[in-house]
Order: structure tokens, then C-alpha cells, then sequence
DNA sequence: CTGAAAGCGCTTACAG
DNA sequence: CTGAAAGCGCTTACAG
């Protein structure tokens, strides 16, 4: 009758109800983890090195946003943050011994596949944010539609009359950072100039130093486009070191729209990931593969910012 | 024997140990967790709103040092947000029925009574950042030297030749920011002029409208003690919008060394609260209660970070 | 439909 | 020291 059940005098249900909260009453979770075997609690990873952690406030934006819409099924966050091989290597008995029931994966670099593939193999519920490179067809995601946002982005410069636009990329070992630049390199078609693409790492730093390296190689560019905002804003500072201005000499586009980038000088154009969105069906897609659905896959679209820097 | 257990054959260990491994034996963690009567978890509570849990970064600091102090004990760490009065009746719902072992308090205004007083009378080990204000002697604690490096700043700029000193506080309902004014009152002493204190929240836009507010009050200050350094960097934008230069025509001093101070034109002069180490000592002390342990309070030194803004 | 019993997989006190 | 048994507090299949 604790569960629910069916008909009950309405008197009845009452004492109980009464003599439950005079008692206080609680279930044991564990007693009732044994006899279900579920864990009633979902796992958080975090496969990413710490100082990214505090640098891009996505995380942040994400961890809320899975917590927020698991409190709503009384399930709660386990939040596990793996950088290291050895944390991997822990995380990954952890999760394969039944703590949790599932698991949201952020962050997935290629070279996490030690991890990924333990969890597929363990059977695992999870669902990747992001293309989980290499699992695609294994395991569930939900994506930014990373393709078409940078799309949006360089058929806006071309449309602002800018002539030579470079990008910035991100880690190539990410989905984001791949999509982004294929887009790039698809829409350049035949004039299609490899000095004008440059790598980064998501952080602001490699942004900069990007940016000086095209400001050598390619003195002539008037736009660049940063896979993602910290790299833009990085970007951005440099251009002021060197005396261009933004966006009159080169316009400058990021991606993720974090909020430091309406708060910069110019204020940051950039391509709007909806994270609490990616999140809030994260935990839907799981909580479906733990109830026994197939994985799903969902792509998101994004939301092109048009502020002062382009 | 599973379980350490006394002297084993070598042979023998070495047996189980292959057999372990081969069966790929794990421990039942309910199970245990039913036997021992112990979660084996601990939670991290944030009573924290959520847009300030974007915007200070103090917090994936403090997580993440939680987080990995708790791994080195195998200890998962559930994450819990709870910011609204309602996340905090299902927060304390949850805590007092088993599911974890103890608490990390973060974020404790005072107007958070209802759930610190929840935990205590349930008998939950916790362990609070901060002075848990009300619960001083109920509840154990880490906390910065709020007193001494608010003195610190003071000092610093009376004997940098500082004339009128203002103060932008932090709210009067957390430890950090009564106390950081009561080291500002203190050290104005006989000279106090109540028109110098103006209150903040701690968020940086706060600090800009604190800042607005002192200009129009007394145009005469030279420098600005802001309780945090989202505040001093909300109230240099605002010098620098009026024409008033940094430092030289107005000092600008911060509190907690986040990472965007370094960073800052002019970089920020500002006091570092240790958060790794205050995490750490939180886990500490934390493992000890739930060892049986009465709850101890530590209150760790801040360090001065002289840098170009004052 | 109801209620007593078995079972979940550990730990631990206890008999041998 | 060792090994079998009881017990942790639930859920659920099953006999009544």
C-alpha cells in the first residue's frame, strides 16, 4: 500500500498516512537498492582536465541543469570528476559496481575511449553530450548541431562583405571541434586556404596564440571565426594588442555564447548552445535506456548571437 | 578475509586474488551499505541561487576539491543543488533519510536557517564553509580569516597613503561579509564616516552599482575595499567609465583571488582565500564526525595578492 | 485481494 | 581461528 497500490478507504489511507508521519517513517534506500537492485541515482562524469573545469562555465551550465531535471524524479547527481587515467581507471570500477544506474558523460575527447568503451561493455546505460567519436552507433547523445551553427556563422560574415576569414580551431579529437572546422573547410570550397586555418584548445590562451600565429601568417584577414568563445575572446584581446580593431579592421564570431561574452568589449557574436536544453534531454534519453529503450540520438540546433564584434 | 582479515598464506591471497579477478567478483554496495547501515557517500549542498552559482567560480573550486580529497577515500560525492525553498525541503528529505553519510555545507546565508537546523536536529555529520552563523557552536566548520585579511587590505592601503578609504560589502547575512565589515569598521575606528559603506551581494553588477552610488556620495575617496572580486571588477568598470583612473586616482582592492583578477586590466590587487585547502580541511574534518568524532572549527589564514590596482 | 514468507548479498556476533 | 547462521529492511512472487 506504500506504493501506491490500489483502492483504499480513504479513512484508512489517512491513518496510515498520519501514523506515517507520527512514526516518521522513512524507507531504507539501501534495503530497498537490495531487494530492487537499482541504485535510484545517476552518475555525473566528467572526463576533462581540472583547469577547464573552472575556466568554461558550460559545466557548470550542464552539471545544474542534469541535477535540476533529475530532482524532479527524486533521483540525485553522483558527480565524478575523472581527468587522470588513474581517476578513469577508478570511476570506471565504480560505475561497472552498481552505484548508479546511469551515467551523463561531458566531455568526451576521443582519447577518453579507454573509459567509454568500458562503460559500453559493462552495459551501462549513458548518454554522451556530444557525438561520443568512435560509439556513435553504441551508445545515445544529445548534440548541438555544431555543423550548421558554424555554417550560420561564416554565411553571415560572407553575407557582411568580409573577404578573408581564418578560423581558430578547436581540439580535433572532440566532435565540436571537428564539426566546426568541416564546416569551415566546406564552405571555403575551392578558396579554401589551409594558412588560414590555425588549432587551438578551447582556452582562451590557444585563442591568443592562434591569433598572433594568423596575424603573422596572414596580415590580410578581416574576419576570424573561434571555435568557441574563450578562444574568440583570447582572440580578440590580441587584435587590440596589435592595434586592429574589432569589428571595423577584423570581425571576430565565437561559439557557446558563455556569459563573459556579452559583457566584452566589443560584446561577443557567437552561436548560442542551449545547454540547459542539452542537459534536460540528456537525463530524459536516460532515464528512457535505463527503463529498457533503445538509445536515442538527438541533435539540437543552435542560435546565431549577433552583437558588436561582427 | 575479503576484508583484510588477519595473516593469509601468501599462496592462498594470492588464490582468492586470481579468482577474484577471473570471476570479476564485486562487492554488492547495497548490500553493504544495508550490513553496515552506512551509505559510504557524502553530499555537497549548495544553498546557493543558481545564477551565482555560474557566476563565482569559487564554487567548482571548492566542488572539485571536495570531490578529490572524498576520492582518495572512495567516497562519491552527490551533488546537491538547492536554492530555492522548495529544492531545500526535498534537499533535507533526502539527506535525513540515509542516502549519505554526511554533508558539505556551502554557501550558508543565514536565511538558510530552516535546512542547517534540519540536519543538525536529525543528527547528519556536517561540516560548514564559512561560519555557519547561528550554528557556531553545533556544527563544525572551515573558514577563512575574514577579520584579519579585510585588516590586511586596510593596512595596506593606509600605508600606501590612502586618504578615504570606501567599502563595498558583502551580504550582511553571511560570515565573509559581516565580518569583513566589521575589520572595516574597526579600522576606520574614530574616523568612520557611514557614508563610505555601501552594500553588495557579491555579484559583480552589484559591485558597479555600489560603485556608482560612492562616486555620487563622496567623489573625494582614493580607494575601494570590495567585500569579493566580482565586486571590485564591477566597480573598476565604473571607475573607468567615469574617467577615474586605477590606481592612481582610486585604489581597488577585491577578496578571493578568482581566477579572472589576474587577469583584469589593471590586474587586481586582492586577498586569496585558500579553497583548495579549505575543501580539503572540510573532508577532513568531516570523515572524522562521521568516525565518532566531535566537530572541530578551523579557520585558515589569507595571503595578500599585491598586484597593479592598488 | 491479503498476508506471510522468501530472497536480495552483504557483515558480524556467535557457536564450535 | 573458522564457518555457519542470523540479521540488516526492503520488495515481490506466491500460497491462501
Amino acid at each position: 500500500m506504500l506504493n501506491g497500490g490500489h483502492w483504499v478507504s480513504p479513512s484508512a489511507l489517512e491513518a496510515v498516512n498520519a501514523a506515517i508521519k507520527k512514526t516518521g517513517y522513512r524507507v531504507n534506500p539501501h534495503a530497498r537498492n537490495l531487494a530492487t537492485n537499482r541504485a535510484n541515482s545517476v552518475a555525473f562524469l566528467l572526463t576533462e582536465t581540472h583547469d577547464r573545469l573552472f575556466e568554461d562555465p558550460n559545466f557548470a551550465v550542464l552539471v545544474r541543469g542534469a541535477a535540476d531535471a533529475l530532482a524532479v524524479h527524486d533521483i540525485p547527481l553522483v558527480l565524478i570528476l575523472a581527468g587522470t587515467d588513474d581517476e578513469q581507471r577508478r570511476a570506471t570500477e565504480f560505475l561497472t559496481s552498481g552505484h548508479v544506474d546511469g551515467v551523463l558523460l561531458v566531455s568526451s575527447h576521443a582519447t577518453r575511449k579507454g573509459i567509454i568503451s568500458n562503460i559500453i561493455s559493462a552495459g551501462i546505460p549513458a548518454i554522451s553530450c556530444g557525438i561520443p567519436l568512435g560509439f556513435e552507433k553504441k551508445m545515445g547523445y544529445v548534440a548541438a548541431d555544431d555543423y550548421e551553427g558554424a555554417q550560420d556563422v561564416l554565411r553571415y560574415l560572407q553575407d557582411a562583405g568580409r573577404q578573408r576569414i581564418a578560423t581558430i580551431t578547436g581540439p580535433q579529437d572532440t566532435s565540436g571541434g571537428i564539426r566546426r572546422l568541416e564546416a569551415y573547410r566546406d564552405h571555403q570550397g575551392a578558396e579554401l586556404d589551409e594558412a588560414l586555418i590555425v588549432h587551438g584548445d578551447y582556452s582562451k590562451e590557444s585563442g591568443a596564440k592562434g591569433m598572433r600565429e594568423l596575424l603573422n601568417r596572414a596580415p590580410g584577414i578581416d574576419a576570424v571565426f573561434a571555435a568557441n568563445d574563450l578562444m574568440a575572446l583570447g582572440a580578440m584581446e590580441v587584435l587590440h594588442e596589435a592595434g586592429r580593431r574589432t569589428p571595423e579592421d577584423v570581425a571576430v564570431v565565437g561559439f557557446d555564447d558563455i556569459s563573459a561574452s556579452s559583457a566584452a568589449t566589443p560584446a561577443l557574436t557567437t552561436v548560442r548552445q542551449p545547454f540547459e536544453r542539452i542537459s534536460e534531454e540528456m537525463v530524459r534519453l536516460l532515464l528512457d535506456v535505463i527503463a529498457g529503450k533503445r538509445p536515442a540520438a538527438i541533435t539540437i540546433p543552435t542560435e546565431l548571437v549577433v552583437r558588436e564584434s561582427a
